[in-house]
DNA sequence: TTGACTGGCGAACGAACGTTCGCTTATGGT
DNA sequence: ACCATAAGCGAACGTTCGTTCGCCAGTCAA
């Protein structure tokens, strides 16, 4: 269908400009004559789900403007290039950020979580919250210090591991305070 | 200053309605009765740098907008969570996908590259090209399928090596076809 | 060949847009 | 107490917005 490529146009305004474009703005992208053409193909696309309209009338982008392509498993497929768009297509902040309020970027420094895969210089993505699960990878506040350590909990006894056989666990002797909890990981090559 | 919690509300309204309010729509949401005391303001946000306007007036966000606050290092330093917005703010996109044209997301399986801190479950951001240098992690075509490794350059031998013991290097016999370069790692928790 | 359907064109509509004006009220420094 | 400045109000401006209309050229099935 030739929508896919004045669909394409469209984000590509949209990336470029932060913002929709309006119908003259579309006619000229995509070059018709006529805002009514614009009008048409629009609505085709919002038949198709590619854009929104709110009440106002105002197009309003959706996940497919924000969408990386999903190319499968590294390992066990050959993904075929040419059907790109086979997972659902998703935007980073919404793959990544639940809750925009209470989540913050946060440097790793140190390899005391190395066997758990977070290593120097890694960037994890917290959400501010004092409680926590066993296991779950936190960050504490011990001696006036933050911490990345696995939170363990066994009975009543609660300590910090680390990911590291190097690192002895941390009994904390007063109360242990939880900072925030880590929900994702970034790193960059 | 009193313009952080009207800030505040505008952001809101983008992250609820994927576009930027009118000042009719800012109007109501500071609580303003006139128009041109929104248009004072947002001139105001425009001086602060929280706010941009193209040639033909309309609003556009800048990257306040998708920013997530960044609170330091979590074993160095103990951050003051009073100011959050020390480092630039920046947006997961903008930070991590530099070409979105010919940026795929991947799913990684398998655990050779458990020493390199890439674990099974884990998704790497790739760009898909056929030329990497020596010590880049790469997608390779081997065998028909495709893999993931760390390119190794000596001299004129070119191998992909595991970053995991039990896992020998592959020496290619004929080519070795490169499919793309990892550039970021994300895990969810 | 006919008739239903689609897609593009050009013109027009009212509504909403960003902007500007003159005026009033609050604020702050001297 | 004074004046300068800033912030908010209400009304108006020309422009652009999304939408709708009638019309015409293609396409495809009956």
């Amino acid at each position: 269908m030739a929508t896919a490529a004045q669909f394409h146009k469209i984000v590509a305004f949209y990336d470029a400009h932060r913002r929709m474009p309006s119908y003259q703005e579309i006619m000229s992208l995509v070059r018709f004559r006529s805002k009514d053409s614009v009008f048409k193909l629009v609505n085709r696309l919002i038949d198709q789900g590619r854009i929104k309209k709110d009440k106002t009338g105002r197009l309003l982008p959706t996940r497919y403007f924000f969408a990386i392509p999903w190319l499968g498993s590294v390992v066990a497929g050959y993904p075929n290039p040419a059907e790109e768009e086979l997972l659902d297509p998703i935007s980073l902040e919404e793959f990544l950020v639940k809750n925009k309020e209470s989540t913050y970027m946060l440097n790793v420094t140190g390899d005391s979580m190395i066997d758990a895969g977070i290593m120097p210089g890694d960037i994890v993505l917290v959400e501010r919250r004092e409680e926590a699960k066993h296991g779950e990878i936190v960050v504490a506040e011990v001696d006036g210090e933050w911490t990345l350590k696995r939170l363990c909990k066994r009975g009543r006894k609660v300590t910090l591991e680390a990911a590291n056989k190097n690192y002895p666990p941390i009994e904390p002797k007063n109360e242990l305070r939880i900072a925030a909890v880590v929900c994702s990981l970034i790193r960059k090559y």
